[in-house]
DNA sequence: ACAAGCGGGACTACCCGTTGTT
DNA sequence: AACAACGGGTAGTCCCGCTTGT
């Protein structure tokens, strides 16, 4: 069932966890080729550049990424109808996802915005930053059109607060190394939307969980 | 008066420039040299290799951003001796230093936290977020003191929460090349304080301020 | 009738051109098959190496070499049986069809002869100079049959000196990106023959002739 | 006396001998440098790349090609006023000095219009071929104001066609594998002269003469 | 306090040739 | 007859570190 990753596959894979651990310009090919076992050769058959691998490892980090948080909002959409508390547990078992990992959480694009600078990549990290910011900004406008927002917000802007967290999150739980370090500052989120909308999360529906490895 | 710079310095401040847009291992010392009209013997004369750079560019890194910081806060301890009035003020008018800027900010330890990795400058960039972190704590502390907060708050806590917003900001002005975003983000952290310590900022206080190339 | 060239043939025609253009090192087998749209399977099942398409292409070129200029002399054969008017005819069509061509021509064994050292390649395109040679060296022998020449004159050196000219002439219409170069030589020689032989061509029987794509 | 050879000199002047044996794509910087026993380091210290050296080589060629010539009219010059003669004991003794020499001689313009490519050198090569070709196209307008030629002919032709049939001559003394080959085809130029003027040259002027190392 | 020069290695890109498969 | 995939090496480029000279 679980096929064996194709070599193309697997450069990408490996060249993900070493430009997150290094960034882009400090990972070379080599490093790269070196941890999957394979050689020039192949590297050139797959990709033209390393640039080209730089926009693969991109698309790759969006899949994984999409997936990753689409998981938590499905489960969170099967335990509440409540956009409300959709949204907290949502946050509190991204939340939780974050206490026990072995190292520091990252963004790729992150990374890609302090040292890589096509046009090409540019575009497509700010393309898939703004879906990402319109689509937690769906998220908030459900719950503003059944709670009333104590002040007035745009419900987009907190989508974009979110990923903003988010990253902010990220480079503070690799500049402390505390994986964890990104949990409190989604419940500092947590307790912003609750205090905007003035209701609580009922806690007895949050549960633990944890996940592996992504982002 | 302002003296001309020494060579060492403008090796520092063109390294820097260069390494917030290239990330530091895409910086290479050739190129930091042809920007400054030197060669490598005044390069190797004044730092004994090129991680040596690194820690000179965050040195200087911390003091720029030290003084960019504490000119806010002076201005505004001038203002008002409300302890939440002068968080406000002070969130305000740097929020306002983001809006005319010609390039997106970005912070040094963001850069070097996603890519360079020597453990000298992990324990310096640790130190020093972390005494930026208690620092603000104190902002908060001074608040508490005087207001009672709607929910249960760690000080600290939320004097890292600023930091994390600085950063997550930086990034996505990056991201989508706006270097106004982050002063939206710091409205959000506003609106935040003020639901916690339920009493918004008095505006006639509030004055727009122009700076210059720091973060 | 015009059947469509095999894979091989298809190879060699794009390695001739590539090679013309860049010379034999410069020109990458990957060149080649991009331009053929084909792959390192079908190159590799035709040649066993590189080598051997380069003898493949000097092949190709004496073929195409050795019928262009027949065509010539199987016209000018038609239209007059004096050996000198049959030379100097001839080398006024040649001249001619200089005249018209998009590019300068170019002899592939003088880009040989400046970057190709297998032996195999010298003893080839030793053989087939010393052929032409003596071929035109014959075309001089059968006019001094008839004319005396006012100079003792070698035969065979006059069908190098013929050689000679048009390679000259083609480095120098390469150089001045000057096709229609290689005539204006021409016509020196065709004077030098008048010259010898003592006897002018008659200019009725002269007729341009356009050909196309070879040297 | 006789400095000791600036590295920068050094890697020229080997390149220069294997780009001539080897073509330019056919040499590559590591044969050049082992050949000066110098490394990577010094090579892209004096050049940025390697067609630069291709720049620095053609200059050296012209300087040197310059010289070798200019030195046989300069001799020449010396020997008889006679235009006429002074263009034949040119042409004899430059013959002589193909005579004598291990490997056949080339231009490394030749060699070049085979294989290099950037827009630079093919101007710099037509500005200097148009020089040479204007260069002794007025030495045959001298011999022309003084003996009435007996064809019509164009003195700065005359030239190219000299510069032609070395060009051929240097193609066909590297086909053959004969030095000597270059001086057979100089003195069917010379023969073509003397037709032209009418005048033979006086033998008892000539001297041979022999050369080394330079085309 | 800097300029010039260079050693030696690392990096990206690309090359030629092979293997397995269809 | 041809393709996908890859090995292993090389080419051109550039980089960091150091020395020597002024």
């Amino acid at each position: 069932m679980a096929v064996r990753p194709s070599s193309k596959q697997i450069i990408v894979n490996q060249a993900y966890e070493l430009v997150m651990a290094n960034g882009f310009a400090g990972t070379s090919i080599d490093m790269i080729l070196d941890a999957c076992g394979l050689t020039k050769g192949a590297f050139f058959y797959h990709f033209k550049s390393k640039a080209e691998l730089g926009v693969a490892i991109a698309k790759r980090y969006v899949d994984q990424d999409n997936s990753f948080f689409v998981r938590f909002m499905v489960d969170v959409g099967r335990k509440t109808d409540d956009p409300l508390q959709r949204v907290l547990l949502f946050l509190e078992s991204l939340a939780n996802s974050y206490t026990s990992r072995p190292r520091p959480p990252g963004c790729l694009f992150a990374s890609f915005s302090y040292d890589n600078h096509t046009l090409e990549m540019a575009e497509f990290m700010k393309t898939w930053t703004m879906r990402w910011r319109s689509h937690y900004g769906r998220m908030f406008k459900a719950i503003s059109q059944k709670y009333e927002p104590l002040i007035e917000i745009d419900e987009d802007e907190l989508g974009d607060h979110f990923i903003c967290i988010i990253q902010g999150g990220y480079v503070l739980s690799r500049i402390y190394n505390k994986p964890e370090q990104v949990a409190m500052h989604l419940r500092h989120l947590m307790n912003y939307v609750t205090l905007i909308y003035g209701k609580p999360v009922e806690p007895e529906l949050a549960e633990p969980r944890t996940t592996e490895g992504v982002a």
